[in-house]
DNA sequence: GTGAAAGCGCTAACAG
DNA sequence: CTGTTAGCGCTTTCAC
């Protein structure tokens, strides 16, 4: 039942393991009555193609490779599930697997891992997820002239391939909404690393200001890891400021509850309510 | 530089490709010699093996199946960003890939995934998440003889390895932490499909009240999908008891979070700051 | 319409 | 120590 190959078909049938594998392909260099039985004593026999094998002979996998940042040996970004299950979900319909590899970013380890899927030729194509400025992954895979297509803009070459949803725009209405609910000290919590998407939303932090007469004050543009915990440090910084803000932008999910979480301490539950309302950017894109 | 084989090293060194093969491999029947010329030469020609031919050959794929369950074509539940960290990095930590699916839990195309896995010989193993009561993929992964680990517990058959969680023991500290800050009447938002984790919980959630001398009202365990949305429709009915419940346990932070939602435009501000309390329960385990 | 033969790129048993 | 041989299971010319 379980380990049935093309031979084994061939052989109970008197016929060829060629006519077999054409039938099965569905060709229509086949005649009428062995397809038929083909067919049929393929599914009697529990029949299923051995992918390994296929992907070999077809030189290619129909997989395509995702690499995921993570900030920690086991803490990923909460919007990873979101993008899987699109991804995912994409994928299926058109016939493809994925294979997904973790890894820190900006590690040497997270070259290897692409090294793995391009040399390997583990894979047809990728999906580079939150590109980041000067990114290596990129570099790497114009290097090899490997199929992929980015999350996000680049740097490297602008002739690629990417999607990406506009930060600028959306850090803008989040800033005009705060603007809008009496907030003249607003401040940004970003990330540690030189994520592309962190240009784009500070540009449009800088530009919702400036079009209202404020100006963007030292310290409000707090670095920090993308957790909770860097969203909870990067606040309480803040707070300690000789002007500290009364609203923030933080750059995802996790900051803004490790911030809101530090402003509680602090008593100011105001803060908390307009950190969070950041984490719903990505549903302006 | 992109697509050297075994048999590009040996025609330029004149030995045949078991030799390389060997010497890379590391293999100690090889002379010192040959094994520096072969390796230098590797390097040099930017040598990397084709995985899908080895996995062939060797008859495994050092891969390691993951099927998530999405709750829809584009959603997925935030904590598989934290499994999927954990498991790809100790995956990699072993030399091993990953493989995910993202199906809806329950239906056909579920099935159809694990056969994918299976059948086509994609992976070595598979490690089921989020066990359901008489799961289909485990009985199907039982009746394959395949092997699998479980996160969760299951019905079927108590001698497959499985990790779990006490999600009794969570759920009754839960409880007593609400019991204590005073409330009787505790709601309990329940997950829509027989997932083994809830059979646990609810355990745990009635044996607390038992042991407190309170009851179960009628109504006060609401099963729902385990979005943000369901947490959100399932805290609206409870708030349309004769009896509302003054605090309420989710079942994840997505339920959780809805459930604030609901709570606050009921002005009700103290229900959620318990809703969002459970959101901890993973941490208890 | 069907089969023989070749080969995808790698590993492994077996001689020598 | 090294090479020859024989596959892994599948697809794909190319004859007949």
């Amino acid at each position: 039942m379980s380990n049935v190959r093309l031979r084994d078909i061939a052989e109970k049938l008197g016929v060829s393991v060629t006519t077999v594998s054409r039938a099965l392909a569905g060709y229509n260099d086949v005649a009428p009555g062995t397809r038929q039985l083909v067919l049929q004593t393929a599914r009697e026999m529990g029949y299923y193609p051995n992918l390994t094998a296929r992907h070999l002979q077809r030189r290619r996998t129909d997989t395509i490779g995702l690499v995921v940042d993570v900030t920690g040996p086991r803490f990923s970004d909460p919007l990873f599930s979101e993008l899987l299950a699109g991804v995912g979900n994409q994928a299926a319909r058109e016939g493809f697997d994925l294979f997904v590899a973790t890894t820190l970013p900006n590690t040497e380890d997270e070259l290897q891992a692409y090294r793995r899927l391009v040399r390997g030729r583990r894979v047809d194509g990728i999906i580079v997820v939150r590109t980041r400025v000067a990114d290596r992954r990129v570099q790497f895979l114009l290097d090899h002239q490997f199929p992929f297509i980015t999350f996000g803009r680049s740097t490297l070459a602008d002739h690629l391939s990417w999607v990406d949803v506009d930060g600028e725009q959306g850090v803008r209405l989040v800033v005009e909404r705060l603007i809008a609910a009496g907030h003249r000290h607003i401040a940004m919590l970003q990330p540690d690393l030189p994520f592309m998407f962190a240009l784009f939303r500070e540009r449009g932090y800088r530009h919702a200001l400036q079009a209202h007469g404020l100006t963007v004050e030292q310290g409000w543009i707090v670095h920090q890891p993308l957790t909770e915990d860097g969203g909870y440090q990067g606040m309480r910084r803040l707070l300690q400021l000789p002007v500290p803000p009364t609203a923030v932008v933080a750059s995802n999910d996790q900051m803004a509850i490790g911030a809101i979480r530090a402003s509680e301490i602090c008593l100011l539950p105001a803060l908390s309510l307009e950190g969070y309302s950041t984490c719903e950017i990505r549903k302006y894109r």
